[in-house]
RNA sequence: GGUCCCGUAGCUCAGUUGGAUAGAGCAUCUGCCUUCUAAGCAGACGGUCAAGCGUUCGAAUCGCUUCGGGGUCACCA
């Protein structure tokens, strides 16, 4: 033994005793205060507990290092007394030891089975109580000049997902989209769709709208630089090429035409509008996102002027000679910033000002969060700096959930070099992917699925895969997207977990055909540690669902159904289920292999990802 | 250049307010299905936590410096 010090004491029988709502963390560790209150006189702050190390024996460890200063003693010392204490004054340390300045403490089996009991009796378990507070999540916001690539599925499962965790939290939720539907990205897919359509229908073209306004789109882009290629060639220089050539500058007067509501246009633009929303309704359908709210910018491109007009009298904004409206956030760290053009016309900044109040006004939500990438940290540190300058009482509930890029293993997405990986296609891929793997991994599994059954599976599998891929990184990261690893099916992935799942509803089902009847109580045998550690797992669920709340982190959660997956499949080859003969092991077994199903569909659906019954 | 973010195993990533010998997955290699779903389990291999200095009983984590990668600094959104 390397270690300086190492004592160990266990108590041989352990009196059985009734716990309410029974939580070992917080039983323990206000344990330790009144163990340092009894044994030292002391008062000490919260006690925090970490879990043990694999490699030493316990559950819970309490480190006594800070302790030794104002206690006067080694850490061991006060390790393996308050040690003493807890094994003698109460019933859930039955056993502990000290590593240096590591109390390692193991629990009860009876506590276990008190927390088991708990647990599996309380329907919600998972669900934090309800707060009375409403939070407004604008995720999505795409542009309807093209169809939704990977960066918008993270966004997407991220801003789906951080919207069931804050549920889940006792939130009310409300879900926006504002969908970029003006500006001069449109007007370039209509001008080519009116030079180039030849009146082509999604209908008639096969294409899915979106993508055939895509098409557009790429035409547009074509065309236009093989315009200036020819002025360049012709001695144009390149910049001004670029403001003057004819395509441009038709662009220009259309969105001109369109503000003033020009019926050909409109009907036009209108027409392109309907055909990119029905595309995109199919692949919300298919992703399972829906939205309470949907903004149109075409609605709320205008608004904002109101707040730029108070925003003067108030002196927190100030006009230039140009006419121009500004305001100076130097001494927030930030610039000076253009909050309204020269001509009287609105900025991003402007509209962003009107929609906020806007979505206020709407909903009197008491949080707002927006879900988009980080290269828009600056525009809401300015967004939120105004709302606090003019002092607006949400101003401080405002937040940023920023996001890092989706890069691919070949470098970063670009549109204009044809290298982005459309949303679709891979959830396409995905589905294959999980169809091919079938093929020599289920076996006789599926044999009485139909054809609908084999499809609506592989579509499960493959959409969590894909999720589950995207949401295990922590948000704020930059991430490479592999294509082979996110339809991987083994490891930490979406399907491993699904798979946890199929594997205790094909055991429960079992039971039920050989008249096992599941007993709610929990009778008083012996656990396994493989056991014990299972039900420590479940029981840091709830902990767990806080913090992924209070940190709009997806990532935590898949973290941890991973973990508890994988702690089951542990359990499941270590120790028979069905075949234990001691009928209330077998029983037990039951009850915690169906509590672990259950939390696995819980978090999976706090990532927004289905579970299958078999696969 | 100002400012913000990032740098952990060959690759992709965990590492929750500072705690024990830094963990997973993939990849490579080796075992385990007449037994509840092997889409599984177990094991091996793999690290100067970018580098340096500092704070402390203790640093991947906090501070400073340097190097490297990226975002942003539009009368675009």
């Amino acid at each position: 033994m390397i270690y300086i010090s190492y004592f160990c004491a266990r108590k041989t029988a352990t009196p059985e005793r009734f716990y309410s709502s029974m939580n070992i963390q917080e039983e323990i560790s206000s344990a330790v205060q009144q163990a340092v209150a009894a044994l030292y006189q002391q008062e000490i702050g919260d006690v925090i507990l970490q879990p043990t190390n694999k490699e030493f024996e316990g559950t819970y460890t309490f480190v006594t290092f800070a302790l030794t200063k104002t206690l006067r003693q080694a850490p061991a010392q006060i390790g393996q007394a308050i040690g003493n204490w807890l094994v003698d004054n109460t019933s859930v340390v039955q056993a502990f030891n000290v590593v240096q300045g590591f109390l390692n403490l193991s629990v009860a089996d009876a506590a276990w089975r008190e927390v088991l009991t708990d647990m599996a009796t309380n329907p919600s378990f998972g669900t934090l109580p309800a707060t009375g507070k409403s939070v407004m999540v604008e995720f999505s916001s795409p542009n309807t000049n093209k169809p939704l690539h990977l960066g918008h599925l993270r966004n997407n499962f991220l801003g789906d997902s951080v919207s069931r965790i804050l549920a889940a939290n006792g939130y009310d939720v409300i879900k926006t989209c504002i969908v970029n539907d003006r500006g001069v990205h449109i007007c370039k897919s209509m001008l080519a769709y009116q030079r180039f359509g030849n009146g082509e229908t999604p209908e008639s073209s096969g294409m899915k709208g979106d993508h055939l306004i895509g098409k557009y789109y790429v035409l547009f882009d074509k065309a236009y630089k093989a315009e200036i290629e020819t002025m360049v060639a012709q001695g144009t220089d390149k910049e001004v090429a670029e403001k003057t050539a004819p395509l441009m500058q038709t662009v220009q007067q259309m969105l001109r035409q369109w503000e003033q509501g020009d019926p050909e246009i409109i009907a036009l633009w209108n027409k392109l509008n309907t055909w990119v929303y029905a595309g995109f309704d199919t692949t919300y359908r298919s992703i399972g996102v829906t939205f309470d709210k949907t903004y149109y910018e075409s609605q709320t491109y205008l608004l904002g002027k109101e707040i730029i007009e108070e925003g003067l009298q108030k002196g927190v904004f100030y006009r230039k000679d140009d006419n121009s409206v500004w305001i100076d956030l130097t001494e927030e760290g930030l610039d000076q910033k253009l909050v309204l053009r020269s001509d009287g016309t609105s900025v991003y900044m402007t509209q962003d000002l009107g929609t906020t109040e806007l979505k206020y006004s709407d909903f009197n939500c008491d949080r707002q969060i927006w879900v988009v990438g980080n290269e828009q940290d600056y525009h809401f540190n300015v967004l939120f700096a105004i709302m606090r300058r003019l002092e607006r009482p949400y101003a401080n509930e405002l937040y940023h959930l920023s996001y890092g890029m989706v890069d691919l293993p070949t470098g970063k997405m670009k549109s204009r070099e044809g290298t982005v990986v459309d949303a679709d296609d891979l959830i396409q891929e995905t589905t294959d992917a999980a169809s091919a793997a079938a093929d020599d991994a289920a076996k006789g599994k599926l044999d009485g699925f139909t054809e609908a059954e084999k499809t609506s599976l592989f579509e499960m599998l493959g959409l969590g895969a894909l999720k589950y891929y995207l949401l295990k990184v922590d948000p704020q990261k930059r991430m490479q997207f592999n294509p082979a690893e996110s339809v991987d099916l083994h490891g930490n992935t979406g399907p491993y977990i699904q798979y946890v799942y199929a594997r205790i509803r094909s055991v429960v089902r079992k039971a039920a055909e050989m008249d096992v009847a599941i007993d709610g109580a929990i009778a008083a045998t012996d656990l396994d540690d493989i056991e014990q550690q299972l039900i420590f797992l479940l029981s840091q669920f709830p902990q767990r669902v806080a913090d992924a709340g209070q940190n709009l982190a997806p990532s935590y959660i898949a973290q941890y159904a991973y973990e508890l997956a994988k702690t089951f499949n542990q359990f499941y080859d270590k120790l028979s289920i069905l075949k234990e003969t001691d009928a209330e092991k077998l029983n037990n077994r039951l009850i915690l292999s169906n509590l672990v199903a259950e939390t696995i569909r819980k978090a999976m659906g706090l990532l927004g990802i289905d579970v299958p019954e078999k696969m």
